[in-house]
DNA sequence: TAGATTGTTAATCGATTAACAATC
DNA sequence: TAGATTGTTAATCGATTAACAATC
């Protein structure tokens, strides 16, 4: 479908924000924006707004804009929001739990199967109607229901041994969350990396910084 | 401290990477380290790990490398790690309770003193020692305790509102949870976006994109 | 001293912005 | 048709990489 390919990382990362934007502009029901006005809400260039969607197409129209509601929806099919993955959650702790309802209540697209600790004590909890299975009962459920997308929240320590079991089990991307550093092409799967403790760190540098000034 | 002003976003992003791979370097008891070394560990080129130290001073010796315990001392003097901020989180979802925890076992730099809720049945409720408030209680805690750093965990729809409730009272940085989209500098404070959805979806799009391929 | 590796300047590359012809 | 706004090409800007003189 890409109009053109080798789409930039810069570009990928904004659409998920487009989305986000539009879908705010559907429920308010609007119809129409122009990348202009567009531009104005988002605190981005105009410009860059066509650029960016000229990547996947000419989604307006000389002269009137873009249609809100169709924009929303091709932006929602080049994400993949209308195809539902399979998805486990692996670590069952206060993280585990919280990504582990994200996915269920927040997330088109993904699909909790799964949830696996390896902690005895934690095994067998219930949560939002999903069981906590024990971590060795990973590959024969993995066998069984083929997810595609397994969620890391276990520590640093175990993260690269139990990234290359999904590897072999089939899983075909991860959504990372321990501190350890995947790259984004692991073993051919795809890995996003959430790496809370940095985000929370550039935070607190401009606050530092700004005691200094 | 800094060498030169302006450091650029894209810098100021990788320096908790830097401060994470040195931590496990030092753990490990590792002592000194070149920038070629480094960059083979990290997937980034040498140029790009001095280019980015020296915007901060000249941690390395020509001819010898980088000490490890002492570049990620000083990565953590810049990050400002060592000066601790008194924090509060809004919202005891699960996010909220998650987040909580986060700070309070797994980020130096921050300190979490408060919790709040709307919810009167969550008020109540002890997270690891500290009382969830009801959120009519926030003015009167941030005039006596000063708290700088609010984690908001609300829905959409209440975070303007209480972003610029939060700024009232004295608030200077927000490690922002909820979907709004707040700019970086919001009325005169600091935001750092996380969207958990964002980053998500990116991963949806290239698990997507690979089945076309 | 010779070798290694930094700090820093210069070259390249890619991403953003501006401009404008195409067209609804 | 005239006005508006896109899609797209060209110009600018900034970030990354390469090169090398300085120096430990």
């Amino acid at each position: 479908m890409p109009k053109k390919d080798n789409i930039s990382l810069s570009v990928i990362k904004r659409l998920p924000r487009y989305y986000r934007f539009l879908g705010v502009l559907k429920e308010k029901g609007i119809n129409r924006i122009s990348s202009k006005e567009l531009s104005q809400k988002m605190n981005i260039t105009a410009s860059q707004i066509r650029q960016d969607l000229n990547c996947f197409g000419g989604f307006g129209q000389q002269g009137y804009g873009y249609n809100v509601e169709d924009l929303h929806q091709e932006i929602g099919q080049i994400l993949g929001v209308n195809d539902v993955l399979s998805s486990i959650v692996i670590g069952a702790g206060n993280l585990g739990r919280a990504v582990s309802l994200h996915i269920m209540f927040e997330s088109k697209g993904f699909n909790l199967t799964g949830i696996f600790d390896k902690k005895e004590a934690i095994c067998g909890k219930i949560i939002r109607g999903i069981p906590v299975r024990h971590i060795d009962q990973l590959e024969e459920f993995c066998l069984e229901r083929l997810p595609k997308v397994a969620v890391l929240c276990i520590p640093r320590d175990a993260a690269l041994e139990t990234a290359e079991q999904l590897c072999e089990l089939g899983i075909k991307g991860i959504w990372n969350f321990s501190h350890y550093d995947f790259t984004s092409h692991f073993n051919g799967i795809r890995v996003e990396n959430v790496h809370l403790s940095d985000s929370l760190m550039t935070l607190s540098y401009y606050l530092n910084e700004n005691n200094n000034a």
